[in-house]
DNA sequence: TTGTATGCGTTATCAC
DNA sequence: GTGATAACGCATACAA
């Protein structure tokens, strides 16, 4: 017998399948002596549950399902991996599937997950196709969105208020004495997150009497980021202050700094979003704004749990973010541009 | 009509629901006519086939489980992703599992995936529980071991040769004038890739007259290799360079040397092992061995899903590793101790 | 080429 | 408290 089955387990304790497969899900409504009986016979033949046998009888995978952008940016990876140690701690599989920032990639993993039958899915961001909203309704799967926070009841949502959060950044820079500042953004369009961090720097600018924001889109890489920063600096009006979409982006521009010679955070100052284990590694050490993501991974985890195993639709939650000091921001040389 | 079923479309067509399922697997052995007018239906109906069924009656799950140490080490996000695009072009999931660098965590892990049904496993290293090869063997599941060689066929292997390439590194280190070195490893318990590394290097200072390597070994955490690093710095009989086990340790050696007022290289010499993205970030960027992670995750894939289909177990494949000089390496000051 | 019927491993609804 | 037995959704051997 390669792979002992319930059935088997059954024969050798001398009962049915039925009640092997009590003991195994619900040891109390069967007798003390069979219990024992059956628990041996499970021991000595080595019988693990089939999988997919019981998924299919149960309707129950005890899988969830996450999407990601990448794993490539170590804040999703770390958001991941607390996600995961939650699960795992309550016996569910975590399924992760990536949509490397691209909408159609992202539903076509979303039907895979769908089809393989996970009880509950956690998504980033909220900026989708309304199909995919659709068919989890249709489904009626639990799903939650990290990442952001809103008001409204659309979604149920676990993160922070990345509007607020760009906002409050570009008071920071301001409050050290910058006039020109530019913004290295992450492409907006499908990242609402990205989008969100604009619209708040936008606003912060008005509300300070600056002149609208020098936005630049950049993919959320290394080379893009310090390609981007390498035309930015170079450029006319160069911006005392660069304003990043994330630590990597920032990375990016710390080195087209140093690449065109210019000194960081003297000739110009650099901050950064997420506060990843880069931020505090580099040269100089980058002033970021922190996100809760381990405590995002942690709750999406235990939100949609407790969604799926109580049946009752969870509160959002908001989290703060927290501005990190670090040395990549000083106020500017020469404040020759106070409009 | 909530989810539909084969049998939904096989009415919705007027056939059997053997046809349905020919239509959706086996095309060619079905009529041109109907094989149209099921795909109408199936169109139609907005038809997905449930994987759980799909699974049971064929014995297939379309899934490839890995576990990797963490994913909080880019090296293996990146090639967790490397490995996740390939499979994806083929039609199928990877279910990833960490096992944080725990033996136990491991087997836990394996037997969770082995249970889900999972057609291959990719693992990293081959240091593990017997139980574990025994337990695969037994039910016929494919596995390539990534991230290191062998000569043997014990198992598939695709990686690199870890002991090469440590050898390498301390004779760069002494090309470069070098002495007194040092290493920070990787805890070896349980990681052979780690152990590897070690052995490859004491034999190179055996060959070069060096007294054995003082090696310290560390988690591979930034906060672990720094502070491992600054007993190392601050100790007597200062080293003049320091081997790290990862560019983790490396990044972390490199904090600790300025939080001690010491230069990179000019008081002490670092060098690190992947080359991952932190290393040309760091100030001074590292001069690392790199490691072929993107490679190794494509073709653990391929290797692992050819084994699948054709049945035919595959060669080993090794890869070479790559010294990359970036600044973190130069020759010492004072070249006093020339034993 | 197509349909019928059976089985995949488990859970769950009944009776007893 | 326990045992038959019918699902669960699909693939496939066998018949036609």
């Amino acid at each position: 017998m390669q792979t002992p089955k319930l059935e088997d387990v059954a024969r050798h304790a001398g009962v049915s399948t039925a009640t092997v497969s009590r003991v195994l899900n619900s040891p109390l409504r069967v007798s003390e002596r069979t219990r024992l009986k059956v628990e041996k016979s499970v021991a000595e033949l080595g019988y693990t549950p089939n999988f997919i046998g019981r998924a299919l009888a149960s309707n129950r995978t005890n899988t969830i399902g996450a999407i990601i952008p990448t794993m490539e940016n170590s804040i999703f990876a770390h958001a991941i991996q607390a996600l995961e140690e939650t699960l795992f701690s309550q016996g569910v599989t975590l399924l992760i599937a990536t949509s490397q920032y691209s909408k159609q990639r992202e539903e076509d993993q979303l039907r895979v997950l769908v089809s393989r039958g996970v009880d509950g899915i956690v998504l980033v961001g909220a900026d989708r196709s309304q199909n995919i909203y659709d068919l989890l309704r249709a489904r009626a799967i639990p799903y939650v969105v990290m990442w952001m926070s809103s008001q409204d009841k659309q979604h149920v949502t676990i993160g922070f208020n990345n509007e607020v959060a760009a906002h409050s950044v570009v008071h920071r820079v301001y409050d050290a004495g910058h006039r020109r500042i530019a913004m290295l953004a992450g492409i907006t369009e499908g990242n609402d997150r990205a989008a969100q961090r604009v619209v708040g720097a936008q606003r912060a600018c008005q509300e300070l009497g600056l002149p609208p924001l020098n936005v630049v889109e950049t993919a959320y890489t290394l080379e893009a980021g310090k390609k981007a920063a390498l035309s930015l600096l170079s450029g006319p009006d160069r911006p005392t202050a660069v304003i990043c979409g994330n630590d990597v982006i920032a990375a990016g521009t710390i080195a087209a700094a140093a690449e065109t010679e210019l000194n960081v955070p003297r000739d110009v100052s650099v901050t950064g979003f997420d506060d990843t284990d880069l931020a505090s590694i580099l040269s100089p050490p980058l002033t970021t704004m922190r996100i809760p993501h381990l405590r995002m991974g942690r709750a999406a985890g235990e939100v949609v749990m407790s969604w799926i195993n109580s049946g009752e639709r969870p509160e959002n939650i908001e989290y703060e973010t927290k501005w990190v000091e670090r040395g990549s921001l000083a106020p500017p040389v020469n404040v020759d541009t106070v409009s």
